[in-house]
RNA sequence: GCCGGGAUGGCGGAACUGGUAGACGCGCCGGACUCAAAAUCCGGUGGUCUUGCGACCGUGAGAGUUCGAUUCUCUCUCCCGGCACCA
């Protein structure tokens, strides 16, 4: 710590600060709890509204309170930090705040497992973390942290989901879960392990129950469109995103059934080849398949298969494709051909009309299944180009010029497109479509550590939002938790209760929302947390939306999809006025450990805990943003934090050992010599490259770098007269001011120890001096045929001419070009000739 | 299976707009200091050949575009993330 007694110096050479007490070691724990109280007793990070400055919101994602903090964290809160810290030394009003996702599965778990309740296992994790957080020196306004168990923050979430309701945007239908029938319990798909139940092994099997939905898909389009510009996000977020709404234009179109007066609609995108449907393919689940099943037992024997494993999209994808005849007959909308109609395990309920029609030629998937079931194959589509296609391995699915289509033979598959969705509507048998493939958001959980779903259902008047004086709905956290089913469905006085409306006695719904639900609007609420008469207020417009946001590349879906839509959903209720919540996105990448994703299931998690205590908070901070850019995935092991605190410690006895020579002389910059002009220089290149890489490239591991770099050069080229001092001064307050952001403990100390006062993190960025980067010549490269074959140094701003002349005169290039003619010589000014023989 | 990403020395990574491959750090080797060790400091460190100057090869594999490709295009391999109830 810098503050103990040097009996060596004379004490007339110690700056002001350090005639306290100095020492040259660096000891981190002691300076690092000596910082962070004064951030504490200063209240350095608390923020409020001003609208005389400019703000930024800067907000990590925040973490699920799983019991300690991981390497994940440690990233993803350092890079929140840096770029918060950078943003305040910028000049901006900055808020960062922190708060748990404190509902989900873990806790029913970890309940389970060690006989606490949820609620306190979640709080006493809650409490260790934070106490984690604090000691990592991150910049957040505490007085802002939200829990999302605290019913003062989920009460706004079913106070706006009775809102929903009543618009119509929540409604309920009957949607498959995952079910145990040995454990009588629902399962998340990570509870199902290669089809069967997580403790018990059994067999698991969809089982259709009623559910809570909200209609995303009314936002489907606007959620895409805008997507095309927001060039704050990483384009692979925005082209995932695109994906996975899936807009496509196509018919919907209809199958009449033989001997039947009811349709099968399916839906496509390719009614150009219309002509080439050899069958029809309904889900397992569709009214048709159950009704065939009826009379047949084999068919209710494939449909009861087909209802094994759980409902996970990636396990019904990877199955082998399977289907059975139902034995009923459909009618070609256009021909009037008879063709049969199948169950296929490959047609999803979900989606669209939850049936196909199948043209086995013309799509890849259908090919394969045809070919299993010696289903008939007709061509229709033709290359443009004439040629023969090749079914002995693949369908030819691309677009081309239509053959054997009655009237439509010879029409290209785009105008083919136009006139067969003409020709169906006007025989009403079909009608163009926008389609999506993105389905409603199903919130109900039917768990018991989540937030309860505001719904009373009443046997006579049925569904009935609770009002608003009845709000929240507090989840009992005093319960006996045994891990078959949720104990709130077992609670009378939980769920008996009189409806609102007659009074009568009704049912409260026992399900509780998805935990997606409470992270879609977190980061509005701590712009007012605590505000007990409303969701939002005008502090949220004024911080609203989030500048920067930062989290793990995993959420690039789902997380980001629903809090995008929710925030809609407070727009058109009048509660924000803006129309996205995140101008900026960072995605960080996985902390991997040994080439996998770190999870307490794996059991491969890296506790950050001994670093920190080890080398303190700067070093752990420094070493994770220089192992890798943020955005990079990054496989985690400790070699090498040796390296970030050596540097520290070579940086505190640099400073140190400048500051105890005494004060320097004021710069001089027409006074310098040349050593002290270039040492300067390279002074003010590092500010430029390191604001950049700050700034605007995130790129924390390269601005680490030239920091490094700059204190390799300083230390090389000491110079002890009066303005090489200066010189080294400016450099040193620079290093302080740059690295500051990154190691803000240090920082403060040793901005201290240069003789400045007031906090570092309140200094301004420094500004790099235009006059101080000027040089007089540049090396160039020299190439023949590409090959580097001399450096060589030119005056600065020397003509291609110039440039040439000196590169031709070069006697390794002379070498290389010997008497060959010259065809083509190319300058690239300040940098490159290439020579071409 | 589908969608998105990645692959560069012994290791983490750099090369930002098609223009010096390997910045910075780790590790390793050699040296200084020390009775010794640690710490610290100095030097070296992609491979092959060469006394040296230097030459040739080299960015997952294969092709292509270009005066010039880690960077752009195509094909492939392996790895990672997501796939709607892990968060």
């Amino acid at each position: 710590m810098i503050f103990f007694s040097t009996p060596c110096l004379p004490r007339e050479l110690l700056p002001a600060i350090m005639e306290k007490n100095y020492d040259e070691e660096y000891r981190s724990a002691e300076l690092e709890q000596r910082v962070q109280q004064m951030w504490e007793e200063r209240e350095t990070f608390r923020v409020r509204e001003d609208v005389t400055r400019e703000k930024y919101y800067c907000l990590a994602m925040f973490p699920y309170p799983s019991g300690r903090l991981h390497m994940g964290h440690v990233r993803n809160y350092t890079i929140g930090d840096v770029i918060a810290r950078y943003q305040r030394m910028q000049g901006r009003n900055v808020l960062q705040p922190m708060g748990w996702d404190a509902f989900g599965l873990p806790a029913e778990n970890a309940a389970i497992q060690n006989k606490v309740p949820p609620a306190r296992w979640t709080r006493d994790n809650i409490d260790y973390m934070r106490g984690q957080l604090k000691r990592l020196g991150f910049g957040y306004d505490w007085s802002r942290e939200i829990a999302t168990c605290d019913p003062e923050y989920y009460r706004w979430e079913q106070w706006l989901f009775t809102r929903l309701f009543r618009k119509g945007l929540a409604y309920k239908k009957t949607a498959p879960v995952n079910w145990c029938p040995h454990d009588q319990t629902v399962l998340a798909n990570e509870q199902v392990i290669d089809g069967c139940c997580w403790r018990c092994d059994t067999l698991v099997e969809k089982r259709e129950i009623a559910q809570w939905f909200l209609k995303i898909t009314d936002y489907a389009d606007e959620l895409l469109t805008a997507l095309d510009s927001m060039e704050g996000w990483p384009e692979q977020v925005l082209t995932m995103q695109r994906n996975w709404i899936g807009r496509s234009e196509g018919v919907e179109l209809e199958f009449a059934l033989q001997g039947r007066s009811d349709t099968l609609t399916v839906y496509t995108t390719r009614p150009d080849t219309l002509f080439g449907v050899s069958y029809v393919a309904v889900a397992a689940e569709h009214p048709l398949a159950r009704e065939a099943a009826a009379r047949s037992s084999a068919l209710q024997a494939f449909i009861d298969e087909c209802a094994r494993g759980g409902v996970a999209e990636q396990a019904l994808e990877a199955m082998e494709k399977r289907g059975m005849d139902t034995g009923l007959r459909a009618l070609h909308p256009l021909t009037g051909d008879v063709v049969p109609v199948w169950v296929a395990n490959f047609v999803l309920m979900g989606y669209g009309s939850g049936a196909v029609m199948a043209v086995p030629v013309h799509d890849q998937r259908d090919f394969e299944f045809a070919r299993a079931y010696g289903l008939p194959l007709r061509q229709v589509i033709a290359p443009v180009d004439g040629t023969e296609i090749d079914l002995s391995a693949a369908a030819f699915v691309e677009h081309g010029v239509l053959i054997d289509s009655a009237e439509f033979t010879g029409l290209t598959s785009a105008q083919a497109f136009a006139a067969i969705a003409a020709r169906l509507e006007a025989l009403g048998r079909g009608r163009r479509r926008t389609n999506y493939r993105l389905r409603d958001w199903g919130v109900s959980r039917q768990r018991y550590w989540g937030a309860p779903i505001p719904i009373i259902n009443c046997p006579s008047c049925g569904t009935v939002p609770v009002p608003d004086e009845d709000l929240p709905v507090v989840l009992p956290e005093d319960v006996a938790f045994d891990g078959v089913g949720s104990p709130i469905k077992k609670m009378p006085s939980f769920y008996q209760v009189k409806c609102p409306s007659c009074g009568g006695p009704a049912e409260r719904e026992t399900d509780t929302f998805d935990t997606f639900m409470e992270s879609s609007w977190y980061y509005a609420r701590y712009a007012c947390k605590d505000n007990a008469a409303a969701m939002l207020d005008e502090r949220a417009r004024y911080w609203l939306p989030v500048d920067q946001y930062i989290g793990g590349i995993e959420h690039a879906i789902l997380h980001l999809l629903y809090a995008r839509f929710y925030h809609r959903l407070m727009r058109d209720a009048g509660l924000v006025d803006c129309d996205e919540p995140f101008t900026r996105l960072l995605t960080q990448g996985m902390v991997l450990k040994d080439g996998a994703k770190m999870s307490k299931s794996k059991g491969n998690t890296v506790d950050p805990q001994a670093l920190i205590e080890r080398y303190g908070a700067d070093t752990v901070r420094l070493f994770m943003m220089f192992a890798a850019p943020p955005e990079q995935s990054l496989d985690w092991s400790d070699s090498g934090v040796e390296g970030a605190s050596r540097f520290l410690k070579r940086l505190w006895r640099f400073v140190s050992a400048h500051a105890a020579k005494g004060k320097t002389a004021s710069l001089a910059p027409q006074a310098l010599d040349d050593a002290q002009r270039e040492r300067r220089r390279k002074v003010h290149e590092t500010i430029i490259k390191v604001s950049d890489d700050l700034g605007r490239r995130y790129t924390f591991n390269t601005a680490i770098a030239a920091v490094m770099e700059l204190i390799n050069a300083l230390t090389k080229s000491e110079d002890d007269s009066p303005q090489g001092r200066a010189v080294t001064r400016e450099a040193l307050e620079t290093v302080v001011l740059l690295l500051a952001p990154v190691v803000p403990h240090i920082a403060q100390a040793l901005w201290e120890a240069l003789g400045r006062e007031g906090l570092v993190v309140d200094a301004s960025w420094p500004q790099a001096d235009a006059a101080a980067l000027t040089r007089d010549s540049v090396e160039l490269v020299v190439q023949v045929n590409g090959k580097l074959r001399a450096r060589i140094s030119v005056p600065a701003g020397s003509s291609s001419e110039a440039a040439e002349a000196a590169a031709r005169s070069d006697e390794n290039v002379r070498r290389f070009v010997a008497d060959q003619p010259i065809r083509k010589v190319i300058v690239v000014p300040g940098k490159l000739v290439n020579i071409v023989v």
